[in-house]
DNA sequence: TAAAAATACTCCATAGGTATTTTAT
DNA sequence: ATAAAATACCTATGGAGTATTTTTA
């Protein structure tokens, strides 16, 4: 599967409308239904159920809409950090930590540090985001580590490490008093040496050996 | 970027040689230069070094290989899982399991049981993998769920629940006395459902708002 | 100077466009 | 009857092959 193929589909899964998803596309409509159709005959599945009101998700569609916005994620963050190294090449390596706009400040301040007296650091660079979109920033690859609250932000899939417990009861302002466990920049020093992209199992379906 | 593109430079970044690289993608070696170079063009960067002895990766190509080994997996379990869905479609669906082959029995029969008197419980297909097999069995989507051991088994980017504790001094042969918590289905129930696919950060380098 | 990668040029497969037909409500 | 997707047909971009030149250790 080419990422072409993806980003088409896609277009139609959520347009749920070929002639929409082409113009979205900006190419013509015969291509795109000769596109997914030569997908559905090469997967061998039907992604989509047509109607003259537009088109629905089968099952499969589903999934393949679900795995190909992952996979077109890792394409795009694949992109983003080759490009970010490239620049890096010439000048300082950094990573790039993603923090809740406005949150979190004094938190942040006593990590960089605690982690700029680690022999070997790296120049860090912080990006802010708005409420809960630092997932998507590390997963499309304009971020390599991100600050989240749990349990407000899902922290699923990804690899985390406590730094800080607010106490039950301090009514959502961080307090000084609140326990600080020593800051383990740890996290940070593994993301910068370059560790492992990885993924979680996701979908549910059928046979075990099936290709 | 096109995944045709990832592949011809994980081959190359493998290989360390245009000719045997090319060879092994069964292309001729100058189609495989120009799209090399192609992608060198576009992404902005010195992927490789070249030499009389064949080529070596630069930091940028590098992160590149990583980062595209991901997203290629990526891409293969979107066309596993969706072939998987097309065929669960006629029939029951079922989530793919998996463990490591000879170990685990007692722990996975009782979480069978466990999950399979749950409301709603869909099939569950078993896939044994050699020792350590199992992370890129659930990254390229040929499972949904596995059962790890640890620390043995790197759980790292992927969502986890304990499951069972063995006591120390078992002398690493499983117990009846070993505590079990109540076994919590739930991680099969969720998946079943088709929970989101995740990515874990990674790479490392610079600059916040590059593209 | 010898291996290896890059260029030059050609060919063809296929992505894309326009016109039209088929289908489903 | 009408909106929407599929089909037919044509064009052209660019991916791939062969022959050759350029590079560097």
């Amino acid at each position: 599967m080419e990422t072409r193929e993806l980003r088409y589909f896609v277009a139609v899964a959520e347009e749920l409308h070929f002639g929409r998803a082409a113009q979205r596309l900006g190419i013509a409509q015969p291509p795109l239904s000769r596109a997914i159709g030569g997908l559905e005959r090469r997967l061998g599945a039907t992604l989509l159920e047509r109607g003259s009101r537009g088109v629905a998700l089968t099952g499969a569609g589903a999934v393949l809409l679900r795995e190909a916005r992952a996979a077109l994620d890792a394409v795009e963050a694949a992109e983003r950090r080759t490009r970010r190294a490239a620049l890096a090449e010439t000048g300082r390596p950094a990573v790039v930590l993603a923090a809740k706009a406005g949150a979190s400040g004094e938190l942040l301040a006593k990590l960089l540090d605690a982690y700029a007296a680690e022999p070997g650091a790296v120049a860090v660079d912080v990006v802010l985001c708005g409420p809960g979109e630092q997932a998507r920033v590390l997963r499309d690859g304009r971020a390599d580590v991100a600050l989240l609250h749990r349990p407000f932000d899902d922290t699923a899939g990804f690899d985390t490490e406590d730094l800080h417990t607010e106490r039950p009861g301090d009514d959502w302002r961080p307090r000084r008093r609140s326990r600080d466990r020593r800051l383990p920049a740890s996290a940070l020093a593994r993301v910068a040496a370059g560790t492992r992209l990885r993924m979680r199992p996701a979908s549910r379906w059928l046979p075990a050996d099936a290709t």
